[in-house]
DNA sequence: GTGCACCTTCCCATCATGTCAAGGTCAAGC
DNA sequence: GCTTGACCTTGACATGATGGGAAGGTGCAC
């Protein structure tokens, strides 16, 4: 199976599979006698692999954690946890900020007029670090 | 004021002013004859004014647009309300993405027993995109 | 006149991905 | 056999915002 096959059937980007052999993320792949790659079976299964992973928003340091752990037979399953786990504060830990980043701004908009005047406590924020809104 | 104390005032890094100078988001301070930098109070107020830009989660190309409406006393509040209104969606958006991964990943954690036993339905997602949840 | 803190420019790194370019390979049709 | 077009190869460069560091000039206090 060359790449682009390969790239069709798990989703991955040939583009992509060549950067994570690069990174190390993969192991080299085989090659014909022309020097194109040749996936297997096993080899798109881990690609898949590592696609979902990204799906879910893993970064590659710890898709390269949890693929070790899936590769090992005695893993325990506390430390696919815990990677899970911090992932997931993490990513709360991001939308938390967008939350108050929204928050702030929808405020900020909700009291501006949003017509031809040119006054704005958008950017009477911005500007000041102090709206003047009119509701509080 | 040198880019040090200018730096220290606004909270935003020597580092990135220099930055912010090089891509033309701000214009190019005055020098002194060794070439320091200098700036004024204007300066300084522009910084906080992209300071406070970037800590809601504004792009340096949308600071850009709100600059330059700041800097235009003819400018219509509605131009603000839009980038701003845009960039609320955005930030929902990415929450949205967040939030589905945050699901699914707590769904899959809740399952897993996270202890020194192998068997893990996270791994076993990963891997073949179908879990063996035993909650549904 | 020395030492130290600050300034300058320039280059490289991050992270995951895309784009583009120049060239080699394969299979099909003529 | 030769051409064509789809595919492959490597390599370089870009994104966006920021950090780090090197190598060298400047300013001020002692």
């Amino acid at each position: 199976m060359n790449i682009g096959e390969a790239a069709e059937a798990t989703g991955v980007t040939a583009k992509m599979i060549r950067h994570y052999e690069q990174i190390g993320l993969i192991k080299a792949a085989g090659r014909t006698g022309a020097g194109y790659r040749v996936y297997g079976p096993n080899d798109l299964s881990t690609l898949s692999f590592i696609r979902r992973s990204r799906d879910l928003g893993f970064s590659i340091a710890q898709i390269r954690d949890l693929l070790a752990l899936w590769q090992d037979r005695a893993r325990a399953s506390s430390e696919v946890k815990r990677i899970a786990s911090d992932h997931i504060a993490e990513m709360r830990a991001k939308m938390r900020l967008l939350e108050d980043m929204v928050g702030t701004l929808e405020h900020l908009s909700a009291n501006c007029h949003g017509d031809a005047r040119p006054d704005c406590p958008i950017l009477q924020q911005l500007a000041t670090g102090n709206a003047e809104t009119s509701c509080c």
